[in-house]
DNA sequence: TTTTGTTTAGCTCTTA
DNA sequence: TAAGAGCTAAACAAAA
């Protein structure tokens, strides 16, 4: 029997659960993002069931919102005042339906917490992995100007306005492919950390940029060098082109084609990591910080609210060439990028 | 005040 | 049988 179409289901419960539900609805929004209020309005619509109950359901959809990791929170632009973020999926979030079917899940998208924990010199470096995808430099040049036309739009929409000089001094470099994927050098004494690792806590991190770097870019790898694949693969589903794992034809084509969405800042939602990289909440104590104190790796990976948390000078600055290799090669969700 | 977002807890069901 | 996934309720905080 055919399975009915997701119009048809009328006041039947959709066989959908409220992340396939999101998902959806963000996917079909044009830019791939939307506020809480249009995620209802999607699943209204589409599915009668949820005309009541709203409460129920609602509160539901919220919770998963903000508990899974394959969505994540955009702040609105200052063009676009209203309540609440948008909500988009996570770039490495796009494959996590089977055969890309709403109605089963692979597994649960989770972020990287072996390398976060490795980072923090809580589990040993894994030596036991596979190289990871050469990217071409076709594909380098391509980056290199979807990346500087990124900057410039955000540049221009006003995204890097109104910063504090303390959060551009953190930043010393430029926001460059060779920057980001080359090995990095030392930063200056005055820099308290070398890479995009944002002193803002929770989403005024997402606005955390110098010069010509935009953090918003490099969130999702929580302040840690991407690889290839992975910044490519941010760049592209910045402009709403990637979707999870493609072929490398894909690949290639998606950065050979024109994009629209120049202004679109790829965030991130807070983490365990990002939190714990934080002295605090407040501002103002940002360069203050607290003693370390891990009473489990469980309570790192999902800190209470008063935890204390790592100082910024803490964490490991600078990856080496080993470590690089080693990072780039435990990320098989990104260095995939062959035919289905 | 309402909406949005976070977190915790407890339950059921499925899967390995 | 344990672990993971999903659903629900609820408390609470922050923002508009």
């Amino acid at each position: 029997m055919p399975r009915p179409g997701r119009n048809t289901y009328n006041d039947q419960k959709p066989p959908y659960s409220y992340i396939a539900l999101t998902a959806m609805a963000i996917s079909a929004s044009r830019e791939k993002m939307l506020p809480l209020s249009d995620i209802y309005k999607f699943i209204m619509e589409k599915f009668p069931f949820y005309r009541q109950n709203t409460q129920r359901w609602q509160n539901s959809l919220r919770h998963n919102l903000s508990f899974n990791d394959c969505f994540i929170k955009i702040p609105r632009r200052p063009d676009r005042p209203g309540k609440g973020s948008y909500w988009a999926l996570h770039p490495f979030a796009g494959d996590m339906f089977e055969n890309g079917s709403f109605l089963r899940r692979r597994k649960r998208f989770k972020l990287h917490q072996q390398r976060q924990l490795q980072q923090l010199g809580l589990l040993p470096p894994d030596n036991n992995l596979k190289q990871g995808y050469e990217m071409t430099s076709f594909m380098q040049d391509e980056a290199r100007m979807r990346l500087q036309q990124f900057a410039a739009n955000a540049t221009n929409a006003g995204y890097f306005n109104n910063l504090s000089q303390s959060t551009r001094q953190t930043y010393k470099q430029p926001f460059t492919i060779e920057n980001i994927i080359a090995p990095e050098t030392k930063p200056s004494s005055t820099s308290s950390t070398s890479f995009p690792v944002s002193p803002l806590p929770g989403f005024a991190s997402q606005f955390a940029v110098t010069q010509n770097i935009s953090a918003n870019f490099m969130l999702p790898f929580h302040g840690l060098r991407p690889t290839e694949s992975e910044l490519l693969s941010s760049l592209a589903n910045t402009y709403g082109q990637m979707n999870g794992r493609v072929s490398a034809l894909e690949y290639y084509n998606s950065l050979k084609s024109s994009f629209h969405h120049p202004t679109l800042p790829l965030p991130i939602k807070p983490t365990a990591l990002s939190a714990a990289a934080l002295s605090s909440k407040s501002p103002e104590n940002f360069d203050k910080p607290k003693p370390l104190i891990v009473h489990s790796v469980d309570s790192l990976l999902k800190p209470s609210k008063d935890e204390h948390s790592p100082p910024l000078n803490k964490r490991p600055e600078v990856l080496s060439v080993e470590e690089l290799h080693r990072y780039n090669s435990d990320r098989p969700e990104a260095m995939v990028v062959s035919a289905r």
